[in-house]
DNA sequence: TAATGTAGCTAACTCGTTTTAGCAAATCGT
DNA sequence: ACGATTTGCTAAAACGAGTTAGCTACATTA
């Protein structure tokens, strides 16, 4: 690779100096350069295919213009997350426009390293994005009380860090309240995961609300447990088939896990939705091309990724420390999973 | 946030100079340093939490220890690599073991404003791993040529750029192989992507060696053209649907475009495998879990991006220019989609 | 004409490291 | 005991930008 051009070679091309060079290519507000001068230093520039090094200008500016994605997932799990690269598409474009890349990086839970601090203190990012923390990340309550510049990608337990998330709890009541609305009472659920991370307290939540609004009972014998995997929810349905309770319709708060139940209903020739009823939750791309196309609660993850960037670069840019969470709208979407099939009501 | 702690505060709490901290945290080989100086120097470190400024190291060592994930592209058909996050795992996974972090930027291909070159330029990386090039993608070989280090993760029609990829060909070969020794002989192709994308020109040949091999007659009206999308699936599947070309066997060279044409079939009220067998490619995560389970092709997604990434630091670390490109081994995976659903046998 | 102002530019410092060259004190060889 | 070597450390240069303070030459004002 031949030697790199700086600002030394164009200020010399241009006959002037480096400052020179500088003032012109940053448009320098209240520096008077001719525009005979000016003129000459940027086709310099341009003959010379001179761009900046971004290492040199991060240095004496204080900053990398780099924003960093944590994941925290155990590795296995990560590519359950169908949701993530549209949440990272959003992120990297508002990213791009402001000029900040993006830096990936899949931390663990159960890595205890620092990791997230690290990266603060070896000054490799300037903000950071965590998704899918746990509720009670400490490592993210510690930073945050040391001012670092931290955007959630959903929500722990502890007040005033900034966040952009769905409403869980809403989202799956809504949910829930539409199968109660198509004549269930026997409705059972299984979370999407762990009730480690608040995205699943919640939606048992709202599972608990919309059962309780209706006057259905809250049995615990009703709940079973996903963990992001569509094994799990093969597991699960296995489990609900094996109880005897009998549900006439279940909820599963995600589509990733849906899917294994399904493929389990199918294994058992229980048809979808004639035999049992499905609601999912996440509205992963894949889920209106199942069979049947899924029922869901869409998840807007392209504007989480464009929120959360937006809100950590003002926060960079113009010390504007976000005051508020960022809760996007879900929306219901009625697919065939439920029992609208129309052509199937006629069989 | 408070002020960082700088070798030079390290220094001056052991009481000695920033080069002999220098030369402890680092291991400094030839310098001479008593233990007890030594000793001073990582208690020092320790007690103030030092942590060495990644922005400065790069500046001096001329090394931004940052390596770029550039994935070629449709924004809109992101979304659809399901295969990206596992290589990502992996790429990830080996830059932690050496000291890298992993930048990720989509650059679409139609975005023509020399995207890589300028990360070069502006040294914001070290090196490149080009996920799904076109297959006749000049700003990289401009960018070999100039021996910037990229490793792609696919392949493009220009010899001598190190790679990391499947045999596309022989492993579309073998799952066509497998539809004819089940004793079809009607056998069309739904392509992954279009032909611009060297992967789909290689899976499309492989069919055609296929059913050459086996006496077959390939006829142009059994090619259909998918796009990564289950919906492009979707559409393909109608059109042979529509065809009247009856097929017995379908390949869709992408699991991802076959759950659209398993979407089209279901709402015909076509059956898998019973009425038309299917075979996939690339073995998502989901494919095991669909109605029916998909009998595909494994690629080891993980591994891919763990040789691009081992390639490209041993190119950055040891000047090891890669001479060979990394071919990995697929895995024809037989699920029920093509017709081995026993407990149907017996209906 | 001398004082003041201003347009147009530059020298030199800064950021936080790594690394080269070299200095003083201690140790060695003869 | 005197020069040569080794030990243990440090001053200063370098990386490539951005930025502050200030300098010169010319124009303007009193």
């Amino acid at each position: 690779m031949n030697k790199r051009t700086t600002a030394k070679d164009v200020a010399e091309a241009a006959g002037v100096s480096r400052t020179t060079v500088s003032f012109v290519l940053n448009n320098v507000e209240g520096m008077r350069i001719s525009e005979e001068t000016r003129q000459k230093v940027l086709d310099a520039a341009e003959l010379l295919n001179y761009h900046p090094d971004a290492t040199a200008r991060s240095m004496v500016k204080g900053k990398t213009f780099i924003l960093g994605l944590v994941v925290r997932q155990e590795p296995d799990k990560a590519y359950a997350d169908l949701l993530l690269p549209e949440v990272m598409r959003g992120i990297s474009e508002v990213a791009g426009e402001h000029g900040y890349h993006l830096l990936f990086k899949p931390v663990p839970p159960e890595d205890e390293k620092n990791s997230l601090t690290t990266l603060f203190l070896e000054r490799q990012v300037d903000g950071l994005i965590v998704s899918g923390p746990l509720s009670d990340d400490q490592e993210i309550v510690d930073l945050m009380n040391a001012n670092a510049p931290i955007i959630l990608q959903g929500r722990i337990n502890y007040p005033n860090i900034p966040s952009v998330d769905i409403n869980n709890r809403k989202a799956a009541e809504k949910a829930v309240h539409h199968l109660i609305g198509l004549g269930h009472k026997r409705i059972a659920i299984i979370t999407n995961a762990s009730l480690q991370y608040s995205s699943s307290k919640d939606r048992l939540n709202g599972y608990r609300r919309a059962l309780e609004e209706a006057g259905l009972p809250y049995d615990e014998k009703f709940i079973f447990y996903g963990n992001r995997t569509p094994d799990s929810g093969f597991h699960a349905m296995r489990q609900i088939l094996d109880s005897g309770i009998k549900p006439t319709a279940v909820f599963i708060a995600s589509d990733t896990v849906a899917l294994g139940s399904l493929n389990a209903l199918y294994q058992n020739f229980i048809r979808v939705p004639e035999d049992i009823a499905i609601m999912g939750f996440d509205d992963i791309p894949l889920s209106m091309h199942l069979a049947p196309p899924l029922s869901t609660i869409h998840i807007p993850a392209y504007h989480l990724g464009w929120n959360a960037a937006n809100l950590l670069i003002k926060w960079l840019d113009n010390n504007e420390v976000p005051q508020e969470d960022c809760i996007l709208d879900t929306e219901i979407i009625i697919r065939e999973s439920c029992g609208s099939r129309k052509h199937n009501k006629e069989n």
